[in-house]
DNA sequence: ACAAGAATTGCATCCGAAGTCAAAACTTTA
DNA sequence: TAAAGTTTTGACTTCGGATGCAATTCTTGT
C-alpha cells in the first residue's frame, strides 16, 4: 500500500502512457464497451446517435483498436506471412506483394531466408504468429508445409511449384520459356558451341530452366554443350564465362544463362575483359527481365516474367483460400514475355 | 440441438485444426497452464522433472505458443514496423533490416509507401498493430510522428534526419560525400560546364546531396551549372541528359547525379545516344553505391554508403530504445565511402 | 526427525476486443 | 393505446498465455 502511494506520480505517467483501450472510450462516452466495439465492425447493429457519441470520444482520446487483441478473439490476424529465399530477383517481386497486400488491408510480416538461416526455426516463428496465411518465394520441403497443411493455413507458392504436392503455386513456365529462347538462338545464327549456365544446385527454377534448354537442344539434334554452375549473381556470371572458356577454349559462340544478372555478368566479362563482340562473337540469352536487361549497355534478350501478373494472382489465390479455407489447390502457370534484345547474332 | 448432432463430424474436425493451447498441454501432462507457460520462459522457476514431462507433452501434441496471446498480456508483440518509401535503393537496406532483426529474433511487420499510398492510414495501421518500435525509411511529419512518441514507441529513421526534432536516425552524411565528389570533379579535370541532376524535389535526401554539391561548387567559385531534375530512376536518368544539352547545347562536361540510379541512366544515354566518351568528354558522379554501379560496363564514381554498418546501427538503436525507453534519441551520422571509378576525366 | 528456508507449483486474474444473448428502447400496427 | 415486432444496447464470457501470490514440496541443518 505504501509503495502504492510513493509510486503514484509513476503510476499516473504510466496510466497516461497506457494505450487507450475500448473500456477507456465506452467510460468516457457513458456507453458500453461492446458499444465501442461495434463502432468499430463494419454493418454492426449501431444506431447513429451512439456511433457519433462514440467517434467523439474516440477522437478526443486518440483511441486506436488494437489489432492484437482482436487477433486473439477472432483467430484472424490479419497478417500473412511473406518468405523470400534471397532478394536478387525478389525487390521487385516483394514490393509488387507488399503493395498489393496492403491496399486490400492486409499486412506483411517479413521472413528473409539466407544460407545461413535457419529454415525450421523460421518457420517456428511463421507459425507461432498465427499468421491467416504463408506466401512462400523459397524452397520448403513437404516436412516443413506439413504443419501449416494441419493447420489448415493456406499456402502458396511462388515460382516453385511441388510436382506431386496438392499445394497451391503461381509459376512462370520456366521449361517453356527457355525453350522458346534456345529456339530464337538455334533459328537466328549458325552457332557452333553452346554453353549452358546454371543457377546453385538447390534452385529448382534453375533446374527446370536448365532442364528446358537441355531438352531443347537435344531435341534441335545440338549436343555440344558446355555446362557451368553459378550463383544467379552478376560476379558468378563473369566468373562462368572463365570457366567456360577454359572448358572448350574461346569456340563458344552461344550462352544460355538461367537467370538476367549472371547474363548481364557475362556479358560485361566478354565485352571488356574478353573483348569479344556480342552479338558479333557470342550470342547471349537470360531469363527473368529485370530491370538491367533493358538498360541500353546491355539490351538483353531474355524472358520476362510477368511480375504484375503473378503477384496479383498469388495475393488473390491467398486471399481466397483465407476466406474460403475449403478451396482446393491450384497451381497456376504464366508463360514468360519473350524480349528481344540485341544479345543474338543473326 | 439437431444441428449440433448432425453436425458432429464437422465440429469434431474444427475440434481437431483448432490449436493446440497451453492448456491442452497442461491437460495432456497432467499440470497446470502457468506450468506450461513457465516452461516457455526462460529463467523462468521450473524444475527440471517438469520441464521434461512438459516438453513431452509438447511435442506429442505439436504445441506452438500463440505469440498474440502472449503479445496481448506482455504489451511486447516482438514486431517492428519497417516502413520503406520506394524499393529503388531500398531492396539492399531492407534484406539487411531483416536479416539483422530475425537474427535478434523479432520480426518484421513490411509498410511499402509509395505515391499512391496514403500514409495516415499506413500509420495508423501500424500502431493497431502495437509494433515494439518502428524505422522509417521514409518521410514522416512532425504530426506523423507524434502519436509514436506519445505512446512511447522508439522510432529510428534511416536516412532521414529531422534538424529541430528529437527523434533518432542512422543517416550517411550526403552533404560531405557530394562535397567529396565536387572536389574530386574539380581537381581531375578542367570541366567547363557543370550540371546538377536532383531527385524528386520531396525527397530530403536529394535535397541535402544537390545542396552539398552547389555549395561546394559555390565555394570553389564555380557559377556555370545547369540544374535539372529526376525522380532517382534510370529512365529518369536517361531524360535528364536531354533536358541538360537542351539548356546548354552539347558543352557540359561534368555531371553530378543525385544518385547512382540516374547517373547509369545518364551514362548510358551519354554512350550509347549522344556517342559521347565518359569519362572522355563528360564526367560524372554518382551517389549510393549500388551493385550495378560497380559493373565493369559503368565503373561509376560514386559515394557508396555503408549499408552494413548503417544497417546494424539502425537496428540496434532501435532494440536498445525498446529494452530502455529512457534512452534520449541519438543522430549518428556514417561517412559516406568513396569509390574512384573510371568516370572522371584527368 | 523436525523446523526453517528455498524452490516449485497452482489458483486466480489480467491483457483488450468481439460475440452471444437477453433486456431495454423504439416502431409499427390494429 | 396496447400488443407485437424490430432495433439497440449492455452484461458477461471468451480468446490463450503471463504473472503475483499463496500453497505446496523439497532441501538443508541440527
Amino acid at each position: 500500500m505504501v509503495q502504492r502511494v510513493l509510486s503514484s506520480r509513476g503510476e499516473r505517467l504510466a496510466e497516461s502512457q497506457r494505450n487507450v483501450t475500448s473500456y477507456d472510450v465506452a467510460r468516457h462516452a457513458g456507453v458500453s464497451q461492446s458499444a465501442v466495439s461495434r463502432c468499430f465492425k463494419p454493418g454492426a447493429s449501431v444506431s447513429e446517435k451512439m456511433r457519433e457519441r462514440v467517434m467523439k470520444s474516440v477522437q478526443a482520446l486518440g483511441y486506436q483498436p488494437n489489432a492484437i487483441a482482436r487477433g486473439l478473439i477472432t483467430r484472424r490476424s490479419n497478417m500473412v506471412a511473406v518468405i523470400v529465399s534471397n532478394l536478387n530477383f525478389y525487390p521487385e517481386v516483394l514490393s509488387q506483394l507488399s503493395a498489393r497486400f496492403m491496399q486490400r488491408g492486409v499486412h506483411v510480416l517479413l521472413f528473409t531466408l539466407n544460407h545461413e538461416s535457419d529454415v525450421a526455426r523460421t518457420l517456428e516463428q511463421v507459425a507461432q504468429y498465427r499468421v491467416d496465411g504463408v506466401l512462400a518465394a523459397a524452397h520448403l520441403t513437404r516436412e516443413q508445409m506439413a504443419p501449416f497443411h494441419q493447420r489448415n493455413v493456406p499456402l502458396v507458392f511462388y515460382n516453385r511449384s511441388y510436382r506431386d504436392v496438392p499445394v497451391s503455386s503461381v509459376c512462370c513456365d520456366q521449361v517453356q520459356g527457355e525453350r522458346v529462347l534456345v529456339d530464337l538462338l538455334a533459328q537466328s545464327g549458325r552457332h557452333q558451341s553452346y554453353a549452358l549456365l546454371s543457377g546453385p544446385a538447390d534452385s529448382v527454377v534453375s533446374m527446370q530452366r536448365t532442364q528446358g534448354a537441355i531438352e531443347r537442344l537435344h531435341e534441335l539434334g545440338i549436343r555440344d554443350l558446355t555446362r557451368v554452375r553459378g550463383d544467379y549473381s552478376y560476379d558468378s556470371g563473369r566468373r562462368a564465362v572463365h570457366a567456360i572458356f577454359e572448358q572448350r577454349g574461346a569456340m563458344t559462340d552461344a550462352i544460355v544463362s538461367a537467370n538476367d544478372m549472371m547474363a548481364l555478368g557475362c556479358l560485361d566479362e566478354l565485352r571488356h575483359r574478353f573483348e569479344l563482340d556480342v552479338p558479333g562473337d557470342v550470342s547471349l540469352v537470360g531469363f527473368d527481365g529485370v530491370r538491367a536487361a533493358h538498360w541500353s549497355s546491355f539490351d538483353l534478350t531474355t524472358i520476362r516474367q510477368p511480375v504484375e501478373s503473378m503477384a496479383e494472382a498469388a495475393v488473390t489465390m491467398l486471399l481466397e483460400r483465407i476466406d474460403n479455407p475449403g478451396l482446393p489447390a491450384e497451381k497456376r502457370l504464366f508463360s514468360g514475355v519473350l524480349r528481344r534484345g540485341a544479345t543474338l547474332r543473326h
